[in-house]
DNA sequence: CTGAAAGCGCTAACAT
DNA sequence: ATGTTAGCGCTTTCAG
């Protein structure tokens, strides 16, 4: 059997309170016996024992994360790089995370996630859309909540967005320097924050540019943003007979299925159309050609929200309630300088 | 405060004992007893708090699930989809499952689990190649473990394999099928028994076909099977200017390589040459042309995994110690019927 | 079939 | 600066 807080305590002759005090780190005890201490903990090899920490001070040493099932298991690693992150962070803030995949469509009767019901997480990080009967099942109870790339307005918790109006901005900024006039935007449910964001930066960059914004270059009532519903809204988009020579995607996964129907079409890309993503997931991809994307800090992400949680629970949570992941360019094949006047349509 | 099991024994007009022996099922009590107190559970909505039974029966209802760094996160999904199954199955077996991510360079300083030394899990699920130092100090504990798509020959774990033999013969077979007859084998490192065990497939399915086997349309030096792997691989492959009509890829990452490096040379994918990756991990990646590939059960994995573990737990464990999960050819666009001699060299 | 009671290993008042 | 001690909420003998 493995060293218990006894075993510490008999072998450095000092009480398990002390052993106890020693492990967190308390100031009240001597250097001397803090050492002593410690020296007795390296020899037994001695761990403190989680369940019975967590007994003791009604507090399990664990974190939930809860996504949509369709979320973490969609190709695109994007949720599983910021669960990652929230992972890495936590191992250096000592705690442990606890995945929970819900289905995504979660119904009021569905159950309260077991973590919560045994107390067995001190705080829950929630990633991507959330089922808002869900948010309101979790709010009954007092714990923490840190949102990733959501936001749920009514309710205020702390939440790590992506600069969303920042990357739609300089997105549309790019097919407008490339020289592009017509610019297209598509996307999936305008309800997400994120999408709505994206297209407010879409909007702004046109207007800062003095390009008027058209409603008929714009495509957005796929439910939502995959590949499939991509390549359904340029066939749509281009069913429509309007001129254009750059769309904006929403996201990359939109942006792909764009890409691809253009290729079924035998419209070059970029040539005739530019196509830029958002997301950047599929950066290794070898997509040909290779995607124009944002590219967005994802296990940075799942850091920082482990860290506001981690302030949150040792209640030095002062700075900002929202934080704003700052997001870049990253140009590659599928966007380029507009090339005279393409008719789409012939 | 929630609800302890003192207020439903109380509730109930029974002893606290009665009451966690209903929670677990005990046939020593009365029917008529036990329906008390389970109403008085549900009047009272009573959940158990985790790190007190922790505590008192030293298990903590976790799973550990290790699996390399770079293996979680590489673009694709597969060791996500396996570690979904295992949360899946966890969750029905009413266990967490801890996720814990080790640098592949793994080397003998580096600190053993921390779920380990808190004894905070009651088994580890180890996917993927992990380092034999880390396996080595593991077996020092008398934590089970369970194997997934790796398997250490001289410990005695349980592990759930891919059937690679087979799938290793399917594709091949696929390509003779075909009408192939120089196949190419592609490969990363042959001390992978994954690998090791697909290339077997290959050769047996040459066999059984009346073709010889020969060792100049191998290359398998890369140091793991990844994208660029491909690549360079299939370059010093024609760089020998051996003559062949198809290949068999050790994986879809290299397949995808291989066809990107065939398309820059202008040799076209499968009229030139045929391609059959394998794992199906790149099914819905829209590919150009979609990759023929022997489809992996991953998530299925993950549950299998779990099941094991959870019979070794409650020592129910009889069943094999190696489970063979089957695959399945999947005939998409990069493989075809042979169109006579293509010449590869002008 | 049910209850009493002794811990599980640790924390955190409260003493000293 | 350190020790004493009473729990934390549950499980699990052992009695009855």
């Amino acid at each position: 059997m493995a060293a218990t807080i006894k075993d510490v305590a008999r072998k450095a002759k000092v009480s398990t309170a002390t052993v106890s005090l020693v492990i967190h780190n308390n100031d009240r005890i001597s250097s001397e016996t803090k050492t002593r201490v410690k020296r007795a903990i390296q020899e037994l090899n001695y761990h403190p024992f989680r369940s019975a920490r967590g007994l003791a001070s009604q507090k399990s040493g664990n974190l939930g994360f809860i996504v949509t099932d369709d979320h973490f298991s969609r190709s695109e690693p994007f949720y599983t790089q910021i669960f990652l992150g929230t992972e890495f962070q936590a191992r250096e803030s000592e705690y442990y995370v606890l995945l929970t995949t819900i289905p995504s469509d979660f119904n009021e009767r569905e159950n309260t996630p077991r973590f919560v019901l045994e107390k067995n997480v001190e705080g829950i990080i929630l990633a991507g859309k959330i089922p808002h009967k869900l948010i309101q099942k979790l709010d009954n109870y007092t714990i923490p909540l840190v949102f990733i790339d959501y936001y749920f307005s009514p309710s205020q918790h702390p939440v790590v967005m992506i600069d969303n109006i920042s990357g739609g901005l300089k997105a549309t900024q790019h097919l407008i320097d490339c020289g592009h006039k017509d610019i297209a935007f598509i996307a999936g449910d305008l309800q997400h924050p994120s999408i709505s964001e994206r297209f407010q930066g879409y909007k702004m960059a046109l207007q800062s540019a003095g390009i008027p914004f058209r409603e008929e270059l714009t495509q957005y009532d796929e439910p939502y943003p995959a590949r499939e519903q991509g390549y359904l809204a340029i066939k749509k988009l281009l069913n429509r007979k309007v001129q254009f020579t750059a769309i904006f995607a929403c996201n990359d996964a939109m942006a792909i299925g764009i890409v691809q129907y253009l290729k079924e079409k035998n419209i070059p890309v970029p040539s005739a159309i530019s196509v830029i993503g958002f997301d950047d997931v599929e950066a290794n991809l070898s997509l040909d050609p290779p995607l124009t994307s944002i590219r967005v800090p994802k296990v940075e992400m799942g850091i920082q929200a482990v860290k506001i949680m981690t302030e949150i629970l040792t209640r030095k949570h002062t700075g900002p309630r929202k934080l704003l992941m700052p997001v870049e360019l990253v140009i590659r094949g599928s966007t380029c300088k507009r090339q005279g006047e393409v008719s789409l349509y012939k």
